[in-house]
DNA sequence: GCATATTTGTCCGTATGTATA
DNA sequence: CTATACATACGGACAAATATG
């Protein structure tokens, strides 16, 4: 078995401190909001200021920090018109995508990996891990465009609605639900019914939305 | 008459001079596959290293730098299949935000001004102009969807494919052919014709693509 | 194939300006 | 209003990797 689940070794440092910060961001553990200090971070992963400046400028571009000047920067605080935006962008990408998928893509396979790994997750209860796999078999649909620049892109919004998802007390409620109607998308598409798996697509979309956007209404009246 | 064309004053030092850069690559002053030295260019646009760094992982990032580790960064270099792929994407973008353009968008607005700058240019025989004013008409139309991420992913694929635009000899016919087509979109799009409309902008994305193709071929060959 | 020069990658110290207690 | 803390930006240093003669 290799280390395919691996971090590549980090073609150069700044670039491995990124895909750290960007775990700590999107896991949870920086908080939206929490202000980051240069020289404390810093020292903390062990890198000198200069390399973490360079970081921040890069993930403050992909919207999970937010720079203010001369205030520095501070984990970004999702905002219901990000989200609005985020699945405005996602429909457009990922429903044709589906509609259009040409049969036996690869990424199907993928897709079905994803869908496996997230039904073995919920039999353990890891509903973060379900939350990982779902955003894994939603990036596999977008790959059956072929598009490297959607595909990354794509992995962009997915860093910032998992910004939003933290703020959401039951993970459960946010992904649990969602594993039965993939599955039903995924057969539909291994079928050949790309039209078929588009509505059902959409009709994900519709639902993971308001979820999103119900959570946020209840986190803003406290 | 306020700056309103001026770019704002840049928040931070490592901002202005990626403004900077960004327009000598896209504006062919530096040339594709050339490489760009940390301390030359550094001394030249009288920033330190550090700050200079900082700017490379930014256009690195947009896709207007190749970064080959311990051996700097150089202008990308377009090749066929980013060509494809950024048309493709175009596709994606652009007709469904005309299709589904709401009537008078504010956006149309921005729509007939680029074009009128469009025309004048062409009457000055600035054909370099002419391409920046039919930029900005394709922005405005990523504008009907209403999404800041959308809009700020259009620019970063505009900028990658300026950088292509500069390796064809003759502005001209790259340009100069379109202006009439975008002309008879507008105005369907003024009509509310969203579909004429939607028509007309595949028809110009199908004819330009195939036009930078087909200079590309030519080059390969030399 | 080797010795040397150049350049990148990374770190540190420090001066300056801005925001906040 | 002063003092303090911090971000911003600079320049110098040095090891490691790469290119050159």
């Amino acid at each position: 078995m290799t280390d395919m689940n691996q971090t590549p070794p980090a073609a150069s440092l700044a670039e491995g401190i990124a895909a750290e910060l960007r775990d700590r961001i999107t896991g949870g553990i920086l908080r939206p909001g929490q202000r980051l200090s240069e020289a404390a971070l810093a020292a903390d992963l062990v890198v000198s200021r200069n390399t973490l400046r360079e970081v921040f400028r890069l993930l403050t571009r992909e919207g999970l920090l937010t720079h203010l000047p001369n205030r520095g920067v501070s984990v970004a605080v999702p905002s219901m018109a990000a989200v609005l935006d985020i699945y405005r962008v996602r429909r457009l990408i990922e429903v044709p995508a589906i509609a259009n998928a040409r049969p036996r893509h690869p990424a199907i396979g993928a897709m079905a990996a994803a869908m496996a790994a997230a039904q073995d997750a919920r039999g353990r209860g890891d509903w973060q891990g379900v939350g990982s796999a779902n955003m894994r078999f939603h990036a596999a649909i977008v790959e059956l465009a072929d598009s490297p620049r959607l595909t990354s892109f794509f992995a962009q919004l997915t860093a910032e609605l998992r910004l939003a998802f933290g703020l959401i007390d039951d993970p459960q409620e946010l992904h649990g639900s969602f594993i039965d109607t993939n599955a039903d998308l995924l057969a539909a598409l291994q079928a050949g019914d790309t039209q078929g798996a588009a509505d059902r697509l959409t009709a994900y979309l519709d639902q993971s939305e308001r979820l999103v956007l119900e959570a946020f209404a209840r986190i803003e009246l406290r």
